[in-house]
DNA sequence: GCCAACGTTGGC
DNA sequence: GCCAACGTTGGC
């Protein structure tokens, strides 16, 4: 049984339409710094599903879905002294960062924006909607997971009468 | 641009 | 081990 998760980027860095335009519509999530965050990931398991959220849009919204395709391994932009995400903390032999492989599915029919999701009684315990946070990676319920699905379907379709 | 939330660091 | 200072995230 796939487990759901939501999954933040800042689309002016990565957007869900660059994970759509990669070769293969992969891509590695480098450049978690946040012990929570990076524990969600190594949780992960093939096949898991995720939301992809663009935090920092006008307004923020879950833009389509992914798939995790390569379970967790090290993160090598925290070796790279060069990187905007080097760790001088992290080593090879002992790699503080991990990253998980993502695939991009569908982009949803319309995007679904933070306020629909903290105005939707259903979504009352979905963490995105809690005040205050700001984890990168966050697990989601099957059920709450389904119902931004149903959200993003329903709306669209009225929209097109 | 502001600022609340909250994780991390480092002095003690 | 406490906690003040500081940095970052990210909504507004």
């Amino acid at each position: 049984m796939p487990r759901h998760w939501l999954m933040k980027s800042e689309p002016s860095v990565f957007s869900f339409d660059d994970l759509l335009a990669r070769p293969g519509k992969t891509d590695g999530w480098e450049g978690v710094r946040n012990y929570q965050a990076r524990n969600h990931m190594m949780a992960m398991k093939e096949g898991d599903r995720v939301l992809f959220y663009h935090s920092g849009a006008e307004p923020p919204h879950v833009a389509g879905l992914a798939e995790v395709v390569r379970e967790a391994y090290p993160d090598h932009t925290a070796l790279d002294p060069k990187s905007r995400y080097y760790d001088p903390r992290s080593a090879p032999s002992a790699p503080r960062w991990h990253m998980v492989d993502v695939r991009a599915v569908s982009r949803l029919p319309r995007p679904v924006s933070l306020p629909e999701l903290k105005a939707n009684p259903r979504l009352k315990k979905m963490l995105i909607v809690q005040k205050g946070q700001r984890l990168s990676v966050q697990p989601v319920t099957k059920e709450e997971f389904g119902e931004v699905v149903r959200m993003a379907k329903e709306t669209g379709r009225r929209r097109n009468r």
